[in-house]
DNA sequence: CCAAAAGTGTTGGAGGTACACCCATGA
DNA sequence: TCATGGGTGTACCTCCAACACTTTTGG
C-alpha cells in the first residue's frame, strides 16, 4: 500500500538539551516539557508577579536561546512521570500541581520531527527559592511571565497558552493554593488571584466568595505584623476531587 | 549554521490502521485517534442519543475488539492533519468540529509503547448517514455512547473523558451547531442540548438564553409540519473566535 | 489619636428557574 | 374544536459588584 520513500530533510544537531545519545533519524520523537509557574515579589514594586524558569539551550537548534525545561520521553515511563522527572532534572523542583496542557506537533516546529507533550505546573513561592541548588545555576533562570524574551521553538506560543489556561482555571477551580504555603491569610490568597488575573479584586467580596465555596478551613492562628491580625486558613483537600474530569491518574 | 543531511525514512508501509508490519521495538510510536460524536434518533424512542463510530480491529493486540478510529502519525503531517486524515480513512467522515482532547501515554496501555494523541470531533447527523460508503461496511459501526461494549486498549476511558469534555464545553461554548444542519429550529437545537446533557430543558428559558447570547441569526423561513410553524435560525459564525484560547491553528 | 488593613452589612443589577399564559397551526 | 408545540410575560431567587461601615492592631 505505502511504498518506502526517501526524504531529504535538513536536519540539525540533536535536540535534546542535556544528555542523550543521538536519536534514530526516521521516527518522530516525543519530548515532554513543562511550563512551571511560581510567584515572585518584585523588589521595586510591592505586588506579586508570575515567574517561570527557563533553561538556556547549549546546542542547536536554537543554541543559547532560552527554552522550557523538558527532555525526551523515556520508553519506560508514563507522560506524567516524564514531566515530573525532566522538571526535577532541569530545575530541581517538585510541583504542587501538575496537569497536561497540550500536545504540540506542527511539522516545522523543530528541524527534526518532534511531538512535544507539554505540561504546566505550579510551585510554591518558598519552594522555588530553594530550587536549582546544583543544577547549573548559570543555565536556569526565572523570568517574569509578562516580559519573556524570544524563546526557542514555539515556546512563546506555548507559554501564552499555559497562561490562558491558568487564568481560566483559577476562575472555576481552587488551584491557587498550589502557589501558597500550607497556611495563608485571605489577603495573601487574594494577592495570588490578582497576580494571575492582573486586576484588583474587592477584598470584601473576595472574602465571601471563597468562604462560601467551602474550600477553606479557618485555623485559630493569626498572622500578626503590620495592622490588625489576619486569620490564617488552610485548604480543604477533600473538595478538589470532584472538580476534575474522569482522568484517573496524574496524582 | 544548519547543515543539510540526507535522511532515509524507512516508512514501514504500515501506518494506516488496518495494515502494518511489526514496528521497531525500542521506540515509542505516536498514534492519533479520534472520538467522533454524532446524533441518531432511535426508532423506538422519540429522543436523540449520542452515537460514535468504532472500527473493529483485525489484528492483535485486541483483535476483533472495537476501537476508536485512528492511525499512526505520519512524519510529514501535523497532529491536526493526522486526525483529519485517519478519521477520513477509517470512516469517510469530515468533521464539522475537531479539537485535541488529550495525550494518553501510560506505559501499559498497549503491549508496545504507544503514545496516542486523541482528538474529538462532531459530525452533523445528515453527514454521518452518508459516511462509510466503501469503507468496509463490516468493520465500522455506530454505537450508542451510553452503552458501549468493552473496547480495545484504554479506549473506554478515553470515550468517558471525551463525553465529559463535550458536556462541559456545550455549556460555555456554542459547539452544538456542529451537530446540526445549516438551519434549524430552536426545538431542534434544544434537543441537541438535551441529548448531550441528558436532561430536559425548559423551552421558554432555553429560547431566551440562546437569543440573548447573540450567536443565533433568525431567518425568515419556518419549519412547517406538525403544529405552529417554528422559525429557522442560522449560527452567527463571527462570534466563536473569541471563545477559544490562543491556539492559532486547528481551524 | 491616626492610618491602614481586617472584617461585616447593605444595596442594586444581571441572570437563571419555574411556571402561567397567549398564539398558530394540523387534524 | 381541540391538542400540541411555538413563543411571551413575570415572579422569584441566587450570585456578584460596589461601597459604606465597624473593628483591631502598630506607631
Amino acid at each position: 500500500m505505502l511504498s518506502e520513500v526517501r526524504v531529504t530533510m535538513t536536519r540539525t544537531e540533536a535536540v535534546s538539551r542535556g544528555a542523550g545519545s543521538a536519536p534514530a533519524d526516521d521516527v518522530t520523537r516525543v519530548a515532554v516539557s513543562t511550563v512551571i509557574f511560581s510567584l515572585r515579589r518584585e523588589p521595586g514594586s510591592d505586588c506579586l508577579s508570575l515567574v517561570l524558569p527557563l533553561v538556556r539551550r547549549t546546542r542547536d537548534p536554537f543554541a543559547s536561546r532560552w527554552a522550557l525545561p523538558g527532555g525526551w520521553l523515556d520508553t519506560t515511563e508514563s507522560l506524567d512521570a516524564a514531566a515530573s522527572r525532566t522538571l526535577a532534572e532541569t530545575t530541581g523542583l517538585a510541583p504542587s500541581y501538575l496537569e497536561q496542557l497540550y500536545a504540540f506537533g506542527a511539522v516545522d516546529r523543530s528541524p527534526t520531527r518532534v511531538v512535544s507533550i507539554v505540561y504546566w505546573a505550579l510551585v510554591r513561592e518558598d519552594e522555588s527559592r530553594t530550587a536549582a541548588p546544583e543544577h547549573d545555576e548559570e543555565n536556569v533562570a526565572w523570568f517574569d511571565a509578562a516580559t519573556l524574551p524570544e524563546l526557542a521553538f514555539d515556546h512563546n506560543q506555548i507559554v501564552d497558552y499555559a497562561l490562558w489556561r491558568l487564568r481560566n482555571k483559577v476562575g472555576y477551580t481552587r488551584i491557587a493554593h498550589g502557589l501558597l504555603p500550607e497556611t495563608f491569610t485571605l489577603a495573601e490568597l487574594r494577592e495570588v488571584y490578582e497576580a494571575i488575573l492582573r486586576r484588583k479584586l474587592d477584598p470584601a467580596n473576595f472574602r465571601r466568595q471563597v468562604e462560601n465555596s467551602g474550600t477553606l478551613i479557618p485555623t485559630d492562628r493569626f498572622r500578626t505584623g503590620s495592622h490588625r491580625p489576619a486569620r490564617l486558613y488552610r485548604y480543604n483537600r477533600d473538595i478538589e476531587v470532584a472538580e476534575r474530569g474522569p482522568l484517573d491518574a496524574h496524582h
